[in-house]
RNA sequence: GAGCCGGUAGCUCAGGAGGUAGAGCAUCUGCCUUUUAAGCAGAGGGUCCUGGGUUCGAGUCCCAGCCGGCUCACCA
């Protein structure tokens, strides 16, 4: 038998004696009087003395996390909410059903009730000397190892509550992500945005370029496409008269997985009506660096060694940022940036637009450390911004890099419909040269620009990578609980449940 | 999709010139009423990822595959 069956036995024929003792193996309501993080506040200052002044019951519960069970009397600490409180259970204090229940019957993982009062140890540590115990949640499998917590990369995106469990730095993670997209909506609140819910099963997807996933409404009988953006349903409600709107969601892109791609991914977007890229530059500025400081509590955030300062964001054009950034040999000058030949010289697409940014994100984009501010994009790659009214070429938008990756992206809109009709044909006849990701003809958009698009900035900001900055994470599969994974081979639980189940009840 | 690295007990990891598989934690038994990586004494636990091949003999060498990680490509 392996050593999990034979644990899985083990536990089976506790429970059974958890029942016998008059416990409940899967308990039941247990009010509490204070969280453990509670009691650490309100008494991990207090003396020895005080307490035994002061002696007052509480009742308290959490995960049993270790167990040291000497004779008579023992200590276990119990851990609630990332946080942990040592507890003492001595034969004297307990009946005897409650003395054996902790003698023989808990496990390291084991969720149990305590109630008794508080007091100082030998070596002065904070401790709750039990008078009650009480049984909530029997675990059947073993805890990761206490020493290392659980390293297995594979397990811990799989089974991420074992994760949250052994790995306190997990949950800090995931509480700061929280505290990220809290702020976001906040500061989006106070300024008079109001939060929609867009679709996610959209007939023409756009407002990206990417390949999206497919999926089929039977009733229907049509096929939908999972979202990549939201862009533009934002826009049609900013048409509505909704003139500051914001969307924090799911967009799914059918491409690639990496240390910076989830198939599914959270963006916040959000459209104010009668400003532009430049006014969403100051807002950006101002938004970030209040984001660092509530999720981090300093706007100068550390990141892989480096310091990342959110209360300074650099801004250069990006055609300037390949000139400032540029290792290889001399920099070219700006005209030669301007230069189709010269261009095309660097790289292999197909328009001068596209191969600039191409050599921006050759030489530029990994360097980009600091948080920078990269404006005026070319036309070609932007089908949804307007262009800058003195070069026709280019576009009034701004992406925001940190880390070397970037975190948003914003533009003032293009609300003229018949450029946008222009752009459209543009991009199909980019898809008919086989561009895949290429924007599709979206006539039920241009009929609402039609009824006239206020001048507007909108922005995109990537939840989980500002997620990654902020928490110094590598991967973005460090700041998704549930990444996606290939699924694994069938497990064969149910089979050793039901066997263990049949063998403990012959035993029993 | 390509390259590199990894997969050994429930967990964290050693090891391996080819010759019956190791530690700590966890588990079980015993002792222990202020311990805290509790301690002490003993015990059980393995498809060394899978499938082929070489060999008298493969966990170790070779090939293929599976799963994962990283890098690159695509992308945000």
């Amino acid at each position: 038998m392996s050593v999990e069956d034979e644990i899985l036995r083990q536990r089976l024929a506790s429970v059974r004696e958890i029942r016998a003792l008059g416990f409940s193996p899967y308990g039941h309501r247990f009010d509490y009087t204070h969280s453990i993080p509670e009691v650490l506040r309100l008494w991990g200052a207090a003396g020895a003395e005080e307490l035994d002044r002061n002696r007052t019951t509480l009742r308290i519960c959490g995960r049993i996390q270790t167990i040291r069970r000497m004779g008579k009397a023992g200590f276990a600490h119990l851990m609630q909410e990332g946080e942990r409180l040592q507890i003492y259970l001595r034969q004297d204090s307990l009946t005897a059903a409650e003395f054996d229940l902790y003698r023989r019957l808990l496990d390291l993982g084991d969720i149990v009730g305590a109630e008794g009062y508080l007091f100082r140890t030998k070596t002065g540590e904070l401790t709750l000397h039990v008078g009650r115990l009480d049984f909530l949640a029997k675990t059947l499998l073993n805890m990761p190892e206490k020493w290392h917590g659980l390293e297995d990369v594979e397990t811990r995106y799989r089974q991420r509550y074992l994760d949250l469990i052994a790995n306190p730095e997990v949950r800090r993670v995931f509480l700061t992500r929280s505290r990220i997209v809290a702020s976001l909506r906040r500061q989006l609140e106070e300024r008079g945005f109001v939060e929609v819910e867009t679709p996610m099963m959209q007939p023409i997807y756009g407002g990206a370029t990417a390949r999206p996933f497919i999926t089929h409404h039977n009733a229907l009988d049509i096929d939908l496409y999972l979202r990549i953006a939201p862009e533009l349903y934002l826009k049609r409600l900013v048409i509505g008269g909704l003139e500051r709107v914001y969307e924090i969601n799911r967009n799914f892109r059918n491409e690639g997985i990496s240390t910076q791609h989830n198939p599914e991914f959270t963006m916040l977007e959000f459209y104010q009506a009668y400003t532009d890229y430049r006014g969403l530059m100051d807002f950006s500025c101002e938004l970030l660096r209040q984001v660092a400081i509530d999720a981090t509590g300093s706007a100068e955030v550390s990141w892989q060694g480096r310091t990342l300062d959110f209360g300074r964001i650099r801004r250069f054009s990006l055609r300037e940022a390949i000139l400032e950034f540029w290792r290889d040999g001399p920099p070219p000058t700006m005209d030669e940036l301007r230069d189709p030949a010269w261009l095309a010289r660097r790289s292999t697409k197909a328009s001068p637009g596209e191969a600039l940014l191409d050599v921006f994100e050759q030489v530029v984009e990994e360097r980009l450390i600091e948080p920078t501010i990269i404006y005026d994009y070319p036309l070609e790659t932007s089908p949804l911004a307007k262009s800058k009214p003195d070069e026709p070429d280019f576009v009034e938008r701004f992406e925001i890099y940190a880390g070397g990756i970037e975190i948003a992206n914003a533009y003032t809109e293009l609300n003229d419909p018949q450029e946008q009709r222009r752009r459209f044909e543009m991009q199909l006849a980019a898809a008919e040269r086989g561009d895949e990701e290429a924007h599709r003809m979206d006539e039920d958009y241009l009929r609402a620009m039609c009824y006239g698009l206020p001048p507007t900035g909108g922005e995109g900001i990537g939840i989980d990578r500002l997620a990654m900055i902020l928490t110094d994470s590598r991967s973005i599969r460090d700041v998704i609980l549930f990444p996606l994974l290939r699924p694994e081979p069938p497990l064969g639980l149910a089979e050793r449940l039901r066997a263990a189940e049949a063998a403990t009840a012959h035993e029993g």
